[in-house]
DNA sequence: CGATATTTCTACGTGGCGTAAAAATATCGA
DNA sequence: TCGATATTTTTACGCCACGTAGAAATATCG
């Protein structure tokens, strides 16, 4: 899977926040009001990002609407279990990285996990 | 954390599996047995490569012995929980990433991770 | 001390990413 | 329909990581 960039990782932040498709010119709009850098990316540079994007299978175009619109192709989390599938992939011992990984989340966390695990498994 | 290219991936793979410290040449026979490419590669860059990794304080050296001896400064398990953690920092909603994770894993991972669950939450 | 081994320095090609101008193309009002 | 304007595509440049290794510096050993 693909890593992003971190404007790339901005864009794809804000498809994931968006329930609308956005175009190239509210991304740009979006990510002038973010850090209060006012910044203002050229137009250009953002569809190149998306074009790139796409490319990588990230986000959809609509191209029949004349502002092409975009959208995120999967959820976040969709993408960030992609991500954690990655580095499991180089890992031929799972268990042993997961038992390791458990021991650093937190008690909350391990008793959602539970939770989790407690649905999976009556299902 | 510094995600690795594919030489530098090979080479903390061999460090990994060593339980000695290896030198540069040791590290560049080992690359040549491994693919039947019969690359062999310069030791220089071998050499460049370790200084890289030890820079990302994936490999410790030893300077005083001389054909300079290399060690993982931490193990393949431990390496990849970061990679695991660092795919979950990108996440804010860590308890859905989970849930998809674990709906994803095998049944005898779900079993196994339930395991680790239990010894954790005992302790 | 000199030949040889080892390490450091320097460097080049490739590719990803941020960035955007230039060029092509489409759209819309007059 | 035509031209002004909006939108997209093409091309490009700089930076940096990485694979790769020669050249140069340095250490070691007989």
């Amino acid at each position: 899977m693909a890593s992003l960039g971190d404007l790339e990782r901005s864009v794809m932040d804000l498809l994931w926040d968006s329930a609308e498709p956005l175009t190239a010119n509210d991304l740009r709009d979006a990510l002038a009001a973010l850090g209060t850098d006012a910044k203002e990316l050229a137009v250009t540079t953002v569809l190149t990002v998306l074009a790139r994007l796409e490319k990588k299978g990230l986000v959809a175009r609509e191209r029949s609407t004349r502002p092409h619109r975009y959208t995120a192709s999967s959820s976040r989390e969709d993408h960030t279990v992609g991500l954690l599938n990655d580095a499991l992939g180089t890992a031929q011992d799972r268990e042993a990285v997961l038992a390791r990984f458990i021991g650093g989340i937190s008690a909350d966390e391990a008793v959602s996990l539970r939770a989790i695990l407690d649905s999976v498994k009556t299902v």
